[in-house]
DNA sequence: ACCGGGATGTTCT
DNA sequence: GAACATCCCGGTG
């Protein structure tokens, strides 16, 4: 297992459909702490209905139109923030959602900012509490991933990929509820939910 | 275990 | 005014 190796463009610049499952096992890195992904969603453009970019860019969702390699957070239900990594090449709208990591570094700063979590394997198995858990929010929407900008990046320590990776269809969606575009590590106990 | 509802504010119709 | 890529808590079995 070499030195843990930033994701580069060309990892990012396909669709999420293919990223997605290949995030799995990487290395979420901030300065408030590390996880292993674990669980993923995808979200592509025109044609899927549960993308917030299904009716083109808007001041909100611009980021997701824009180069690979950014990450997307958005807020929503007045409360939570939500990180994805931009895929694809500028132009096209792709994403996907980290929606659970387990943690590595940083436990417990982690636990100090999920008050609420009972478990510790409550404290990042959603894409709210995640970003809870690591403080990702507002200041960081549309920050350069390539860059490790404010001290965020995606690596890859040589885990390596899954080969089987589980697959079911998207959680807490109406629109294209239909589509299985969720991708997590069977057996994890870090997963959101099975 | 499951289920229902409240919190909370931005975005879009 | 409704919907929302969520989370938490309190009910019941």
């Amino acid at each position: 297992m070499g030195r843990p190796r930033r994701l580069d463009r060309a990892f990012y610049a396909r669709t999420a459909t293919e990223v997605a499952p290949e995030l799995l096992n990487k290395v979420l890195v901030t300065p408030n702490g590390t996880g292993r992904i674990v669980e993923v969603e995808a979200y592509e453009g025109a044609d899927d209905p549960g993308s917030h970019g299904f009716r083109g860019p808007t001041p909100r969702t611009e980021v997701m139109f824009g180069p690979p390699g950014r990450l997307y957070v958005y807020f929503t239900y007045g409360m939570h923030w939500c990180a994805n990594v931009v895929c694809a090449e500028p132009g096209q709208c792709s994403a996907v959602l980290l929606r659970a990591v387990e943690p590595l570094v940083g436990i417990e700063a982690m636990r100090a900012r999920r008050p609420r979590a009972q478990r510790d394997r409550d404290l990042t198995n959603g894409p709210a509490k995640l970003c809870a858990a690591l403080d990702i929010g507002e200041a960081d929407k549309g920050l350069n991933l390539l860059r490790a900008e404010r001290g965020i990046t995606v690596v890859d320590d040589g885990v390596g990929a899954l080969k089987r990776p589980e697959r079911t269809t998207r959680i807490g969606l109406s629109a294209g509820a239909d589509l299985r575009l969720r991708w997590y590590v069977p057996d994890s106990p870090w997963v959101s939910r099975r």
